[in-house]
DNA sequence: ACTTAATATTGATATATGTCAACCAAAAAC
DNA sequence: GTTTTTGGTTGACATATATCAATATTAAGT
């Protein structure tokens, strides 16, 4: 049997990866979430949501990496934030009006969870200490952009890609070298300028000695010199 | 007696200016509330709540406008948004680290009211149809600032301009004609552009037509052609 | 009414950033 | 293996935008 089908098979309660969010249900509330839940497997480059949607169902991303991003104005996007394994994706659109707000790319291949958001919704309703932290992880999430929407206003190009590398190394990898996930584009679409604008500040940085690029990895060689950068401006 | 007493004095029941929030409370939720808020007035120019601060209370705008920005780097602001009576005011802070997470201003003379957060986050829990709508707005205003988030970062001045001022026209007085609150600097911030260029971006739109300024008020004389420079950028 | 301070205006200039075009390298398709 | 495509790189150039400095205007204080 192939991998993909024994992944999908297999019940909620021996998942290792599932968001933490659900550590907070009962077993019962567990079962329910497993019966209502498609579980899926993408390909690096794959769409897994598309801005504009109907939001069917909410999603926790078991393993893998994506970009979630907001399609913007003549073919540009703004990146929110890469999506790491176990962590959930729902946005305003749960409470607003059913449809997700940005689309999901899989930068890697990725293995995500499909819950349905009616029963979603029921179990925010019946466990408090869940909607509670739900709704906690909701408000950083949203305090994470009005963070970019300053810095992506208020800094020029340098310290938005300083910001860029190392929100990779904080929040993604907690490592100094780390893989290249994403392409000039995705970085120039994470610290709003152009590709080849972007191009050129990761020339300078190397230049410079502050990061390293080789066979697809990326090291941040003076991450003291980066931070001071960022802060700069 | 001053008037100023006299507000603070009258009762949620009677209030013909309390968010509209507040009507899906029982008369029992509001005597709560009622018991449990202070009411202020503000002189134009006067701060009503400090980036930073302890979430003491949530704020319920009665009468007047203001704006409400974040403090960004040097001694920059970004405007988020306009705040007219009757709207709420909370934020993350309330589901994340109990802080406000922006500055209040008033534009003109207010009055606010002050809520206590733990009785209010009473009211959250036990009336479920008051945390719907609360949820929905609250996801509506993240919303709008994704919106700002794209189009200051991917439209040029004109553009962001255009879109500064057709939103004062369409959230904020939905009339073609209104008065100017918002001073050169207010607009900067609300462009996120400095203050020299937002002075230039009027004049043109004033040689062009789009706009007329006199007295203190601003009129949208070409509101189509507004709409257009939004649309291209 | 006078003085002071804050805001608004303007043009000159410097700088940041985007765009264009050409080219290269690596990966994917055939 | 060759071709095609995609992504990456580079420099020249155009343009958007900020900054600076000087002045005008308006509001606020006394």
């Amino acid at each position: 049997m192939s991998e993909y089908f024994d992944k999908s098979l297999r019940s909620c309660h021996d998942c290792q990866c599932m968001s933490s969010l659900f550590c907070l249900l009962t077993n019962e509330e567990l079962q329910l979430v497993d019966r209502n839940k498609i579980h899926v497997n993408f390909r690096a480059g794959e769409t897994i949501k598309k801005q504009g949607t109907f939001m069917s169902h909410v999603l926790s991303v078991n393993s893998g990496l994506a970009k979630l991003y907001i399609e913007g104005l003549e073919g540009r996007s703004a990146i929110l934030r890469i999506v790491k394994p176990t962590s959930f994706i729902g946005g305003p659109g749960i409470y607003f009006d059913q449809r997700h707000h940005y689309t999901i790319t899989a930068l890697v291949d990725s293995s995500v969870c499909f819950i349905d958001l009616q029963v979603f919704k029921e179990l925010l309703k019946s466990n408090r200490s869940f909607e509670d932290e739900f709704l906690r992880d909701f408000s950083r999430d949203v305090l994470t952009v009005y963070n970019r929407l300053i810095y992506l206003t208020q800094k020029q190009m340098p310290g938005r890609m300083a910001d860029a590398l190392l929100y990779l190394h904080d929040e993604i990898f907690q490592q100094l070298k780390f893989p290249m996930i994403l392409s000039r584009f995705d970085l120039a679409d994470l610290s709003a300028m152009s590709r080849e604008s972007a191009v050129k500040v990761l020339r300078d940085f190397q230049k410079e000695g502050l990061i390293r690029i080789s066979d697809h990895e990326l090291e941040l060689t003076d991450e003291d010199a980066l931070r001071k950068i960022s802060r700069i401006g």
